[in-house]
DNA sequence: GCCTTTCCATGGTCCTGGCC
DNA sequence: GGCCAGGACCATGGAAAGGC
């Protein structure tokens, strides 16, 4: 039951009823010419139900705070002024204080914050897993499909693994643990090459292990299957593809299309992995699946498309369905650390604003290097873009130095 | 040139298995 | 059970590359 008080200004406050027999008048129209200066007070009264769910609630938080304190004895332990925590004692005890003065309801406020800091400042230990039944097989398989899928592609597949059962109970899956997953199995596949390249006669019996049909046994909760990709797609090559794998890749662009956005939100729990997968169907091309091998081979940059070539539309323009930046996987050019970056910050040194000239000998300088003899030659652009970026670092350090000064 | 995106090496944490 | 090495997994920071 609510009652209403009209306060004008600072005036008594009067019940409604006080002030007219039309309890159904609004507070506008009793006071139209007045009404800015009208301050409504509303005073709740609780009713019998009320008070006593009140008192169970109060009564709940009492043996909860008790509990929490018999668990946890050391948080009374911080509490440094003693006549606080005989306070707080009482209130666990349900022998509540009759009076508190702003002072102590202060320090108890104090103490509470610093409890909530300290145990913010903890760092949680609670990491976010990928379930290894049910999420990685599907991670694997989309990673199979694909190594570097396109970001509308990251973020269908993070909505079908939320919008399972199990994530459902559990934290979900950001579009970044995605993007983490997707990067950290691409290095561990660099690395499973490099090692089956220092032992050959590792690799081959990783290889013949994957011959070998699967067994169905009973897994534990916490098994990690591996798995080499790099084995099994040497295993295919040897074998040549299968049906279904020849099917995906007759699919259209790998493009984000409307469709993307569409299936986002209409993941189903049953259907969800099956709509993800659907338009995996539809959107890998050829040219990425060779481009997948072909990535597994060398960590050697792939020819990146020419203005004149792939994907240019009339006007020339990438079109979005065409763009091959986003689908196919940057390339990246490792500079030596140890033999080029010194010579690349000497001429930074001398010059930041290398002229055309300066880079095309640069770069011919630093692909005669014996260092460059095993590895991709680099190009006049790495060169270029390398001065871009190290001119944009160099300001960036000047602004920091600025900032810190100012400090 | 600036801002953003993408890639990758690296580090931290957790888990497992072997050894004592 | 305790310790330790190694592997698996995830997050992060720096740098290369893209877009405007």
């Amino acid at each position: 039951m609510i009652s209403g008080l009209v306060q004008v200004a600072n005036w008594k406050a009067l019940p409604f009823d006080q002030i007219t027999d039309n309890l159904d008048d609004t507070v506008e129209s009793l006071l139209k010419d007045i009404s800015n200066h009208v301050t409504l007070k509303i005073l709740t009264k609780q009713s019998s139900t009320d008070s006593s769910s009140s008192q169970c609630l109060s009564d709940l938080k009492q043996r909860l705070l008790k509990a929490a304190v018999s668990k946890q004895p050391h948080l009374l332990s911080t509490v440094d002024n003693h006549q606080i925590r005989d306070l707080i004692q009482q209130v666990i005890s349900g022998d509540d204080p009759s009076m508190l003065n702003f002072d102590q309801i202060q320090a108890i406020n104090e103490w509470l914050e610093q409890l909530d800091d300290s145990h913010s400042n903890q760092k949680s230990p609670f990491t976010t897993r990928f379930n290894q039944l049910l999420e990685i097989p599907k991670l694997e398989r989309w990673f199979r499909s694909e190594q570097n899928p396109s970001r509308q592609k990251l973020i269908n597949y993070m909505n079908v693994l939320n919008g399972s059962n199990y994530r459902r109970h559990n934290t979900k899956i950001t579009y970044q643990q995605i993007c983490n997953w997707f990067s950290n199995q691409r290095a561990a596949n660099r690395q499973s090459t490099k090692n089956r390249q220092a032992s050959p006669l590792q690799s081959l019996s990783m290889s013949q292990s994957l011959l070998v049909p699967n067994v169905q046994t009973t897994l534990p909760n916490d098994y990690r299957p591996k798995f080499d990709f790099n084995s099994l797609l040497e295993n295919k090559q040897a074998n040549g593809p299968t049906n279904e794998e020849f099917q995906r890749i007759d699919g259209g662009s790998d493009s984000p299309t409307p469709n993307d956005d569409a299936s986002v939100h209409s993941v189903s729990d049953n259907g969800s992995e099956q709509e993800a997968m659907k338009q995996e169907s539809t959107t890998s091309s050829p040219e990425l699946s060779l481009d997948l091998n072909g990535s597994l081979a060398s960590t050697s940059p792939k020819p990146r498309p020419s203005s004149a070539s792939n994907g240019m539309s009339s006007n020339g323009q990438l079109s979005q369905s065409q763009t091959p930046s986003s689908t196919v996987a940057r390339s990246r050019l490792m500079f030596d650390p140890l033999t080029e970056l010194p010579v690349l910050e000497k001429w930074f040194e001398e010059n930041p604003h290398p002229t055309w000239i300066q880079i095309d000998q640069y770069t011919e300088a630093l692909n005669s290097c014996q260092y460059r003899q095993s590895y991709p030659p680099i190009s006049t652009h790495n060169v270029k873009i390398w001065f871009k970026n190290r001119r944009a670092k160099c300001k960036r350090m000047q602004t920091g130095e600025n900032v810190k000064l100012m400090i």
